[in-house]
DNA sequence: ATGGCTACGATCCGTAGA
């Protein structure tokens, strides 16, 4: 099974890259983020014709989160059980016997914002969620834009980043609360190339500096872990015209 | 130098992302 998660910052701007990304890659199921369209609107029968059924929640002009996938989703559910959230940024579904949960993470704006409270009370109600769902689902993937670096080799300049959003310690702490419910990031499974990100900044030239952060992850349950043989990012949609600001990232099960 | 792009919705700029 081949899993892919894509910030793609707006569907309808996005939809041919990403409808010629599906051609080319050949995903089993995507995990999307920022969908910024409402359900109205969801393209599911361009995304059909490309061979992709569709579980979605969007919401007008922010958030929304879907998962494609080749086979049917089954128990497709949304949000986070017992965290009331207007923001549209959970979405899960049963893919090919694996439970895959696609989430679009709080950005969090500043340190010491209110954003910032929000996203540390949000990791904290997904960490619980998460540990309900591995209990049903020893299958079980998190996918998404997680929107923390996890570690400093995560960071194109950690100095200059050095406590900011993103990278702060309660962040990365939050992160590492929810890895150990068991899960792995499957980037790190593999030896990987320095200075590996998901998301460049779309000013300052960033992606042609590489100044970048890793952002956008894949996690895997125990026994999916082991299944994993391979963890990639894909740097080539955001080389193109008018790309979203965050490539595709891949992990690959057997 | 705290900006720099991009997308959105409603304009002719503000909000948000990261």
């Amino acid at each position: 099974m081949k899993l892919a998660s894509w910030n793609v910052n707006s569907l309808r701007v996005r939809l041919p890259h990403l409808t010629d990304w599906l051609a080319r890659a050949q995903p089993d199921a995507v995990c999307l983020q920022e969908l910024k369209t409402e359900d109205a609107k969801f393209p599911r029968a361009e995304l059909e014709a490309a061979g992709y059924q569709s579980a979605f929640a969007g919401q007008k002009t922010y958030n929304g989160v879907a998962i494609l996938s080749r086979s049917p989703p089954g128990e497709v559910s949304s949000g986070i059980a017992g965290f009331a959230d207007e923001q549209k940024r959970v979405i899960a579904a049963t893919v090919d016997g694996v439970r895959v949960i696609c989430v679009y993470c709080p950005n969090g704006q500043a340190v010491g914002s209110e954003k910032y409270d929000y996203k540390l009370r949000w990791f904290a109600a997904l960490t619980d969620y998460l540990a309900a769902e591995l209990k049903h689902h020893p299958q079980l993937a998190v996918a998404g834009d997680f929107n923390v670096a996890p570690e400093d080799r995560d960071v194109h300049d950690p100095k200059a980043w050095e406590g900011q959003v993103h990278v702060s310690e309660p962040e990365r702490a939050a992160l590492r609360a929810l890895i150990e419910l068991g899960l792995t990031d499957s980037f790190r499974l593999f030896e990987q190339p320095e200075k590996s990100f998901s998301w460049w900044d779309y000013r300052m030239m960033g992606f042609r500096r590489n100044a970048g952060l890793r952002i956008d992850h894949i996690l895997a349950s125990p026994a999916l872990a082991k299944r994993c043989r391979s963890s990639t990012i894909d740097k080539d949609p955001r080389k193109l015209e008018q790309p979203s600001d965050h490539a595709p990232v891949i992990a690959e099960f057997s």
